[in-house]
DNA sequence: ACAACAGTTCGATACTTGTCGAACTGTGGA
DNA sequence: TCCACAGTTCGACAAGTATCGAACTGTTGT
């Protein structure tokens, strides 16, 4: 039973998808670029507190939600004080941009 | 309660990803892809029976994963006589790849 | 009419997941 | 030191999912 790269690559792709596939966690980290957007503080990371707060579930489901964007590599997390700051991982937004992009050229 | 169209767009998406956030289904998507490659046929769609020799999983599970990526709009079939059709729905893919694309730009 | 094949539906089962409340850890301020 | 707050971990539980075998429907070839 050999695991080939391609195995690897299809589970780390299932993994993302799976990550954005719940819709309490697809906001999450739709809010997560969204702070991105506004530029308070540097830009490329935002604070999970305000986030917290405008999601209707409760902290531990937020905790949870998140462990699974880190893990899939969509998301990574760094402490600031009292605070979690978050940031998107650009390389995986570019390997799922070049995914649709590869395969819509000819099913178009 | 109000449903915003904004909610339904994000439950759309999310069962979008969830149609592909199992290896096996996911594999079933990709063999799909890769047989509309192949341009015997049309160069639309391809032939289901083959791709399910290939998957190592039974027919009623692919039957039972085949309707979840047709109910999330990724692929759509036909019946050819004996045969089951399939293909991507172009549309899909494009709104996947403008997802990540839009995204990433400013991500990165 | 019949057999063979393509795919579906049904029912069961084992496994995974989303969610919560309670209790915990760590940080900063009074 | 002690409190309040940010987030995590744990244990539970309901709900959802992947998979299968058996039995079914529909189609084609003989």
């Amino acid at each position: 039973m050999k695991n080939t790269s391609q195995d690897t690559d299809l589970r780390e792709l299932a993994q993302m998808f799976k990550a954005l596939s719940n819709k309490n966690r697809l906001r999450l980290f739709l809010e997560i670029l969204r702070e991105h957007q506004q530029d308070f503080q540097d830009h490329t990371s935002c604070f999970l507190n305000p986030i917290m707060g405008r999601l209707k579930i409760g902290a531990p489901t937020v905790s949870h939600h998140l462990k699974e964007l880190v893990n899939a590599q969509l998301v990574s997390t760094e402490r600031q004080g009292k605070f979690l700051t978050c940031s998107i991982n650009p390389a995986a937004m570019q390997r799922l941009e070049a995914f649709f992009a590869a395969r819509s050229e000819d099913a178009g």
